[in-house]
DNA sequence: CACTATTTGTCCGTATGTATG
DNA sequence: TCATACATACGGACAAATAGT
């Protein structure tokens, strides 16, 4: 009984193409990563190998063993001569979530479990593209804040880019690394009483993907969210990119409540 | 002025890496086309020269040139000598969403104004990990549906894989592309009466590429949703994965409803 | 009309990375 | 480990098409 065929679908097997822009020993190497930190490859269990992924992937050893390597130096696994390869990672046990509804209440809950790095903040024309979506008057400055949030043990799972109209004082490094940007907003006159979100998937850049330990070009979750004063009027626009692994959004529905 | 700095923040200039995986050129091409399928740069925009990439992201003339050949074997741009490059391409105008809130309501609307393609209808044991979350027991079969949903022009935007448990009739591929199964299911005794959803990001297969006119490793949205009935038990499992560009989740939120 | 600056197209040579047997 | 083939990336050089003076 071979291994391969308990963890790979026969499509899977068949998928490794040398047309496209990714190394085969790097496609590989994302197929068995993702089984092993998704946990179907648990703590100790056996890897294909290098014969086995040669002939199941139709891809030459050396091939293999590059991407089999390339999970040992990031400590994925172990291995050893004249043994199966052994999977050495724990898969993480709380991953991060955010219900959906009742999310700001949780926000603050957020901010105590995390804790946020600005990387940039500053104040000057937002590019054409996010001043048609704020519609501001064509010398209207904005705040620009881009961040990164870790969880409590230091690990990076969200980056944010916001712009922000009308803020006289309070966007400092300081106030929104440990405060609400909405608190500060309201100390402007700018009370949020209407949100719109929008929830997609994207390509992490090269710039998100060194922030969140992630590679360039691998999935990333992303969300627009709007912020609309009492006028109707764009206050804030936030674009989140969150690592797939480490955080998700989760709803919770009772069918009475929403066939209503 | 440089047509450059309008597009791209000098983050983004300095973000092109040769360390990892993909080629400097298709690096490129990603950031590029991400500005113009998201309709930063409009149709017939101009676009930086050979020259000013070259010179702005620090790479060759010939790696800039590859990566907007690469734009316009694609037909998104179109190149002639003595003239900038523009954009070729309009973007789409109606994308699909669906709102996360009152959701199920919408369930209704959505089946009419699009259509489904049943793939493949089986009944059989659900493979280890599938078993593990329905808790189903030993010798139980389960119906496994797999499915492409497309819009009114017949473009597709959504796969779905569905494991349903306790189906003694009525799943059949018409009933499946004609109605919803939450009534089939109702008709089989179980009442849907709780739903829990988790949204992610993941990279598409190579099956689900195909079906949704994508490259296999491009991001897609994914949805869980976990249906139980009156007595807690789960009946169905259900793994959605959207194409991004053409399908989103929507949220309204107002603040005093979700700050209470 | 010529002249020039701009911009893309094509080619060379070289070094390094990827993949095979 | 070696030899081979192809892809990636660089810099340089020149040709060809375009637009403006």
């Amino acid at each position: 009984m071979s291994v391969l065929e308990d963890i790979f679908t026969p499509a899977e097997l068949a998928s490794l193409r040398t047309e496209g822009p990714i190394p085969l020993y790097h496609q590989l190497y994302g197929l068995l990563k993702q089984r092993i930190v998704s946990g179907v490859l648990g703590a100790d269990a056996s890897l294909p190998t290098e014969a086995e992924l040669s002939s199941g992937f139709s891809i030459s050893r050396i091939t293999a063993k590059r991407g089999m390597d390339l999970l040992a130096s990031e400590g994925l696994i172990v291995r050893r001569r004249g043994r199966r390869s052994s999977v050495a990672y724990q898969p993480k046990g709380a991953e991060h979530d955010a219900p959906l509804v009742g999310m700001l209440a949780r926000l603050a809950e957020m901010s105590r479990e995390t804790k946020v790095k600005v990387l940039n903040i500053d104040h000057r024309l937002p590019p054409p593209n996010i001043a048609a979506e704020l519609v501001t008057s064509e010398h209207e400055q904005v705040h620009h804040v881009t961040r990164v949030r870790y969880d409590q043990q230091g690990i990076p799972f969200a980056y944010y880019e916001s712009w922000t109209r009308g803020i006289e004082q309070g966007f400092t490094v300081e106030a929104i690394e440990h405060r609400q940007r909405f608190d500060i907003m309201a100390e402007n006159g700018h009370r949020i009483s209407h949100i719109e979100q929008f929830l997609s998937a994207a390509s992490a850049s090269p710039l998100v993907a060194e922030l969140l330990e992630l590679h360039a070009g691998d999935p990333v979750l992303t969300l627009v969210r709007q912020s609309f004063d009492e006028d109707g009027v764009l206050i804030d626009l936030l674009h989140c990119q969150y690592h797939p692994d480490r955080f998700h959004y989760r709803m919770n529905l009772s069918a009475e409540e929403y066939l209503a």
